[in-house]
This record gives C-alpha cells, structure tokens and sequence, in this order.
DNA sequence: GCCTAGAAGCAACAAAATCGCATTAAGGTG
DNA sequence: CACCTTAATGCGATTTTGTTGCTTCTAGGC
C-alpha cells in the first residue's frame, strides 16, 4: 500500500518502514512540516537516507503516505436511530476532522506526493466506506436512502473543495445545511446516473 | 499577485519575471514537468538560479504561479439566450478544461506551492467571476436566478473533487446532470445561508 | 539448514540549494 | 535631469541534498 513495490513486506522491511513513519511524525511534531528534509528523518529512523530515496523517492510521496495513513477514520460512524441523525453526527465530524489545520495539512500532503493518484483515491475510499456505512443501516431500519454518490457530490466534494480552494470559515452549521440539501434531494432529483465505475 | 513582495513591478524585476515563466512554459513543453530543475529554468530565461531561489522560493511555488495564469479563463462565458443552457455550456466547458490532462496538471501545480492558499483562492475565484457573468445576464432576463454559492457547490464542487480524488473518467453528462440538479433546487432550498464573505 | 533475490548499508560522487557580498537599476526627490 | 535610496540581481564559495555502484544482510522458499 504504501511503499512503492511492497515485496516482502515483513521483517526488517516492515521494520523499515515503521521506524521512517514514526520518524516523520516525531519530527513534524518537533521543527515543523517545512523544516522537514530526508537525511534528517533518515537519522532519526535509523537508516541510511539512501533507503528513504529507493522506497519512497522522495520527501513528498514519503510524506503522502504518512498523512493517508493519519486520514483513516478509526471508527465507523455512530448509530444515532436515524439517516439524518448519522449523516448530521458524520458530516459535522468529518467536516471538523478536515478543515482544522492539521487535517488540511494532510489532505494537502496526501494530494501532493501522488503521482498516480492512489492515495487521494485512498482518502475518497474512506469517506465512501463511512457514507456506506450510515446507509447500510438506514436500509436495515427500511428508511428510504439517497445514492451514496449524490451524498459524495452533495456533501463531501464542498467541503473538500472550500477546504482547498477558498479562504473561508467552514463550521458545523455548514455542515447540516449540506445534509439537509443532500437528503431533501433523493425523492426530487436523485435517479439513476453518474455510476463513476 | 505572483512572486512574494511585488514590490518595484516594472522594468527589470517584470523582464525577469516573464522570462522565467516563458522559460517554465518552453521547458514543461520541451522536457516535461519531472525533468525540470531550477538551475535549468534560470539557464533558459538568462538568469542566475539565486534570482528564482530568492524571488519564488523553490520550483513548485514557481510552478504554482504559472499554472495559475494558465487557468484564467480567457473569455466570458457564451450567451445562449438562457440560464440553463449558459450554465450547461459553461459547465462542460470548464470539466472538459479542468479534467483534461494538463488541466489536471495545472490544478496540482496550483496548489502544489501555494503555502497561504493565495492561488488556489484565484482559481476559485476565476470560477466565481464566471459563474457570476451567466447568472448577471440572466437577472437582466428575469429568469429567476439561484445563489451563487449554491451554484459553486453543486457544480464546481463536485467536479473539483472527482479530478482531483477519484480515479474515473468525467464527461459532458455529468456536467449536465450536476446543472440539473443545481438549478431544480433553486427555489426548493437554495435560501439564505453560507455566506462565505 | 541452504539458496536466492530483494532490500538496506556504505561511500564516493553529482547536483541542488543557501548565503555573503558586490553591482545594477527602479522610482522617488530636489 | 542629476542624485540618492534601496530593492533586486549577479556571482562565487559553501553547505546540503540527491544519486549511484557495489557490498552486505536477511526474509521467504526449497
């Protein structure tokens, strides 16, 4: 997943590539992302920077990795009793999550080291999985579901695209008022389109 | 707007600016985006590497300035006579612009070396400026007009998240089922809410 | 308990980024 | 229009980072 080939990935490899990470995290913590240069966290780790520019090539893609693996959601969404109430309790959570500075930092750093696009897809995969989540369970209560891909449109994408791209304050109020439009739509407009794969 | 002080903007600081940017535009052509180097641009446009070292800082903040003089749009969007074939014409326009392969390329850069968000604030900016041209026209129709920021949510949104996070193909479809959908919810529940500035 | 091949260590090398200092030229001033 | 101030560039020395060939080690398979 993370390194490039991911032969072998036990024993002193695996040993490897912890020591790097948590290297990485020590020291961001310590001087700061931008302070941030490879033979110092190859020392930290341990090891030869060579190792560091042959797996990972460089700074960027070692940092990538290192923010997809923070942007794992660690637990499922709560079970509230109903869509509105989950999707609310996700989106406000997810909204927090992301636009404070540490988590721009990382969507940053994640979309930055990414040559093929594998980890951003990564970060959409775990927002996806979340949505799948509260929706398996809406249709196990029998509650009528919205698309899991307008829920993506209507309310991961804006906040995501303020995060990146606009200036602004972005609160939990935001957040609702996104739920609020995605849920309204899936009777109105919702249909039978844009499968994405 | 582009280097860091844009103080003393005429005569030579301006010849050496547009040379540099000429010479990143001649060489992504010529060598490709991975091969450049800084010693390499400052070689081209007649400049010592320092100057470019001092004035941008490093090669992605200077490619960050040129991809966002590349995603200025270069004319207002066509009048066709109304607010929904404006939008749909305006919105496969920019996902066919923005989800082509240097588009992609020029949205990364953008936000590659952008420590303060300075450029990706431009590039949404230039979307809103367009955006506020159709509806500015259609107010003078008296067509009935949808928010702005509603606009740029389920449109520019959506799409800016796909090309950036999801790995699969966009088309003209989709550009205008998300138009559907946004201009549908104008009078359900556009209201007065997200400001943002 | 051997092989084998992928991964890490090591060291010399090449390329890049940084920094102090001298020089140039914009833009303002009298 | 000559002069002055100061930001910006040029230049070169120095430091740091990135690359590469080769050796050594070890995980995983027989």
């Amino acid at each position: 997943m993370s390194p490039r080939p991911m032969a072998r990935p036990g024993g002193r490899s695996a040993r490897v590539q912890e020591s790097v990470h948590a290297a990485v995290r020590e020291l961001v913590a310590e001087v700061g992302r931008d302070a941030l240069t490879v033979p110092m966290v190859a020392t930290r780790a341990g090891v030869t920077p060579s190792t560091i520019y042959r797996r990972w090539g460089d700074l960027q893609e070692l940092l990538s990795d290192v923010a997809v693996e923070r942007l794992r959601p660690e637990t499922d969404p709560a079970d509230l009793g109903s869509l509105r109430a989950d999707l609310d309790a996700w989106a406000e959570q997810f909204l927090e999550e992301m636009a404070s500075p540490p988590g721009r930092a990382y969507i940053r750093d994640a979309l930055l080291g990414d040559p093929d696009g594998t980890n951003a897809g990564q970060c959409s995969a775990y927002a996806a999985q979340q949505i799948d989540v509260v929706l398996a369970r809406a249709v196990r209560r029998g509650e009528p579901v919205p698309e899991r891909e307008l829920l993506i449109d209507r309310i991961v994408a804006p906040i995501m695209y303020r995060i990146l791209f606009r200036p602004g304050r972005l609160d939990a109020a935001y957040a609702r008022e996104l739920v609020t439009n995605a849920v309204c739509a899936q009777q109105t407009a919702a249909g039978a389109r844009h499968p994405q794969r």
